[in-house]
DNA sequence: CAAGATCAAACTGTCGACAATCGACGATTA
DNA sequence: TAATCGTCGATTGTCGACAGTTTGATCTTG
């Protein structure tokens, strides 16, 4: 008889991984806009707010460095990452890149159920629009661009896209509003889609590049316009 | 009156980066086979066998995970990777899509000074064919490729490369030789510089195809050929 | 004999401590 | 007055320790 695990295992709460937990802290807070670009993370203060010792937080910067969010001088500590506009530029260039490969592959994998995902998503995305919610907008645009990459199926191609996003993220948070219309946002992703379903390489390629090279100059301008950045503080 | 610092500032000497040193000490363990795919790496082993404490041995082993040399499982420790077959598709996958890319900026940034640079490390190339000496040829093989992203400029994209060349790295370096012919592979070489010489996108991108694709074919042909993992002693 | 229970050793996750170093501020000197 | 030097608090790098888990082996039981 088989006494194995209690029936259907649920959320396997990690108990401990206070690692991965105050690394989603500090980036909330990096993308929040607290802890500001260049601000210093001193350790001893992360630690005691979070109510750990300093050992955790270190091991969670050095997960944060290796994302691009902090960078680490040593014998001094680490601190918020500073963009300037070419970081923006390396950013979108590479992640144009990725994207075009990551849709074509998408619309080769294509079944019936990814591509409701990616309907469904493109519906959310205009539900959100009425909410008047910057972040969420944006949290949804990347749930979309998200999905293509996991339909692409190559792991570490996702993974690169989530580590752009995540410094995007950071970079959207702090210039604050990104479009004006929200409901414009939700509309340009139905060409992609539109485009992946199709499975003409030439058209989807072309596609992501008006898409993403719309939200590249959109950002870039955004970011040459407040560029020393907002309360740098010490 | 003016005494600023003393004029020729030196090799800023690091002393202390005993994560970073660490770190390279156990990449260098992995990429040459000591440490096979699936051992535990014990922090307390390491640790005592590097002279240093387990605190640097973990942040080092996180860097590596980032990295994708090692994997964590909670509570149970790190391991070192374990590559199946679809792992070497999804690195050449990205990677082809990444240089291709890498090689066409190059093209479009190339100065007298760098193309001499990629000229100068085909004829290393050619030199090291001689020697015997596969790890090192492997390794002058990166450099090139190498170089081609540096030229492009994009210091992501850079990373990225870097990222999985060291993942590469670990497999070439498991399977043992490469190719049969090392005056081969520096031949192969050639083409590529040309075309981004030529500075013709498509052509720069077919020959980028060509070459990377030799080289899937070649790995990935290999990892079929040999796939359980030599001596994934536990 | 096989499946489950029991137990000990090994290992990880986390903590607090200590020395070395950094940065700032005030003292010193030309 | 301005630049340099010395000192002091704050912070990092590293270590050893301890509790809780995991692993593997041994023992028990049907």
């Amino acid at each position: 008889m088989r006494t194995i695990s209690p029936p259907v295992g649920l959320p396997a709460l990690n108990e401990t991984d206070l690692v991965g937990q105050v690394a989603r802290r500090l980036t909330e807070a990096i993308v929040q806009g607290r802890l500001p670009p260049g601000s210093k993370v001193v350790e001893a203060g992360i630690a005691r707010e979070l109510g750990v010792s300093r050992a955790p937080v270190r091991e969670a910067a050095r997960l944060l460095e290796q994302q691009g969010l902090l960078v680490a001088n040593p014998r001094r500590g680490f601190f918020v990452r500073q963009f300037a506009a070419d970081d923006i530029d390396e950013i979108y260039d590479l992640r144009l890149c990725v994207e075009r490969h990551a849709a074509v592959l998408a619309a080769r994998n294509l079944t019936p159920e990814t591509r409701d995902k990616l309907r469904r998503q493109i519906d959310v995305l205009h539900e959100t629009a009425d909410l008047d919610d910057p972040a969420r907008q944006v949290e949804e645009d990347y749930r979309f661009h998200r999905l293509i990459c996991e339909i692409a199926g190559n792991r570490r191609m996702l993974r690169l896209f989530d580590d752009l996003a995540s410094e995007l993220r950071m970079v959207i948070g702090l210039i604050g509003r990104l479009y004006d219309d929200p409901h414009e946002i939700a509309r340009t992703h139905e060409p992609v889609l539109a485009a992946i379903e199709a499975g003409h390489p030439e058209r989807i390629v072309a596609h992501v590049d008006y898409h993403i090279g719309h939200a590249w100059r959109e950002v870039g301008r955004l970011v040459r316009e407040i560029p020393p950045w907002p309360a740098a503080a010490k």
